[in-house]
DNA sequence: TTGCTCCTCACGTCACGTGAGGTGGC
DNA sequence: TTGCTCCTCACGTCACGTGAGGTGGC
């Protein structure tokens, strides 16, 4: 069998989704991510629409879901009940991954605040005497003016 | 030894840092974070206040450094070179962690318009016959419309 | 003394990384 | 035919998870 023109092979395939063939040949094995055919040689052949399924599966992985959690919500196709429900589906997972991006997005501009603080008042240190050390582990409340340190500084002494 | 007032035992330690006793045992095996004391019958002693050293390791970790790079961060005070040296080097982790999450925050929110893309055009599948299926691995373009479907949506068909 | 917490091995796991040795395809 | 890409094992790795078997401490 010759390569289908709309077809990729699993190298050029992985430049476009930006990964590997590790990954897509693990997907593969997971039942995630499966090539549209082979070649009688054994060759995969995939669908360059499916890059979307591969970029869905790997913000998933980002978020923190594993891999068998992702085949199941990636497996709406396979799900049985009507098309209202099938889509309702849909629905319900697109709707579960915007809360989890959300919660994502409000803890990183939680450390955000953390670090502007700790930027702001780290000149405070830069003329202080006080070196920390092994058994002094800590600025806290910092030996010169008495005020606690913000967490993200007073991690890095 | 008795256990010092201020000290914590690594299960009291674990429970105020949110985490568990194999991850402190092994930040302690890669020189992360050690307890201030041991008793002679070999029981760790953290203090409290290194909690927050934990939690910058573990804030670390979520941006998807791992553990051998985060080492280096947080080796601030063994850094030689003058105390303007080393304020200077604290000042540049500060800076690269908040590049980093910076950077993370603009993912997701371009996950973010993809899944809000994505919700506001399933309606249009609501009352559609096409049914994708494992040899019509798709719906773009859409069956009914012609309109291409957002990406976060063709990667559930 | 009892029960709970802690200790040190040490093997298992998830999501791949990295060869070894061999074959397909334009 | 040559060189590049692909194939299937199969062992290695990182950051822990999970016992097994034993001891510390109020």
């Amino acid at each position: 069998m010759s390569q289908p023109q709309e077809f990729l092979k699993i190298g050029e395939f992985a430049r476009l989704a930006g990964t590997n063939l590790r990954t897509l040949r693990y997907y593969e094995e997971l039942n995630l991510l499966a090539p549209a055919q082979r070649s009688d040689g054994g060759f995969r052949y995939y669908r360059p629409t499916d890059v979307h399924r591969f970029r869905t599966i790997h913000s998933l992985q980002e978020l923190g879901l594993n891999l068998e959690r992702i085949g199941e919500l990636m497996d709406t196709r396979r799900q049985d009940g009507g098309r209202e429900q099938w889509i309702r589906r849909v629905q319900e997972a697109i709707a579960a991954q915007r809360a989890l991006i959300q919660e994502r997005i409000g803890s990183l501009e939680q450390q955000m605040e953390r670090l502007s603080e700790a930027q702001s008042k780290l000149d405070h240190c830069r003329h202080c005497e006080h070196r920390p050390s092994e058994d002094n582990n800590h600025c806290e409340p910092c030996q010169q003016t008495g005020d606690r340190l913000p967490e993200s500084l007073s991690a890095l002494f």
